[in-house]
DNA sequence: CATGATAATGATATGGTATATCATATCTAG
DNA sequence: CTAGATATGATATACCATATCATTATCATG
């Protein structure tokens, strides 16, 4: 990720927290840039080990959970329930009101894309859960995958 | 569920363990007669909290997890790890090879219902995480619901 | 029925993930 | 400048999961 493109995520990072009342604080900026030059998901203790080797002062892990939570809010950071990490949005800079993120992980090297999924798909998705007696209140789609590059290592 | 019930779904069991080589025990008869009864997923250690109430002797927790890995490969179990919590599969009787299971999570109540997706739409979905560069190894799903149960008591 | 291979369980230690709580610091608006 | 809201520090604790080595049970076979 060029240091344009971090600048560019960064401020619009900034208007989002700002705009719903909060602050994008030098530490919940330094989480959210570990994340995002991140090839792989984090753990909060992940997270808190890199902050701590740039960092003269030290980050608990806790406070990396209470920023992650943050963050989450802010839909700029989604937890991957499925590995117990945590990954940056890939589309902040986007305007349009953010839908429900799919991912795709590979299983062999842990690269993750975040896709978003054909409104029918998901409409139709909708329609099977409601003749089972549910309703849909949030989509996130964890999805074990292997990445183009692994199959063709493993070739 | 009726004993009727259970009694037929223990008998398939233990084909399905006899038939791959293992052996469904008094112990794991338990865990998966434990799961089958609850009406809401069950943790690890609550389960061994659910066995030691009622048995003699104590089931360290360690032993529940091989138990559950154990009933896992025999897709007896699923995982769901967005709760860190195991369920009975709903499909035990079921003749027909195992589909990938999708489950709808209540997030009120807990309850899950186990539903198969419309092989259609897993093809779809197949197609677009192809185009992404991906291929799909698993497509267990868990979508964040409310029943209509928690939603007549909300109104 | 003795035996050895395999399957299953016991026991202990350790590591990873997450929340609760109370205290302190920082920012911002009036 | 100060009160209230926001953010962080610090400590304790709980929950989730795996690794490892020892022991016991089961079963096919000689």
């Amino acid at each position: 990720m060029s240091p344009e493109q971090l600048n560019r995520i960064m401020t619009k990072a900034q208007d989002v927290c700002v705009h719903s009342g909060g602050r994008l604080t030098e530490k919940r900026k330094r989480i959210l840039e570990l994340l995002l030059i991140s090839d792989t998901p984090l753990s909060a203790y992940e997270l808190a080990d890199a902050y701590n080797a740039h960092a003269a002062a030290s980050m608990p892990t806790m406070s990396v959970y209470r920023i992650l939570d943050y963050l989450e809010s802010e839909q700029l950071v989604h937890k991957l329930s499925s590995a117990n990490k945590y990954i940056a949005c890939s589309h902040i800079t986007c305007s349009h009101a953010h839908k429900v993120p799919q991912f795709l992980i590979c299983r062999e090297c842990q690269s993750v894309k975040e896709i978003a999924i054909a409104k029918g798909i998901i409409d139709e998705l909708g329609k099977q859960i409601v003749d089972a007696g549910y309703n849909l209140i949030n989509s996130q789609i964890e999805l074990q995958c292997v990445c183009e590059n692994c199959m063709e290592n493993a070739a």
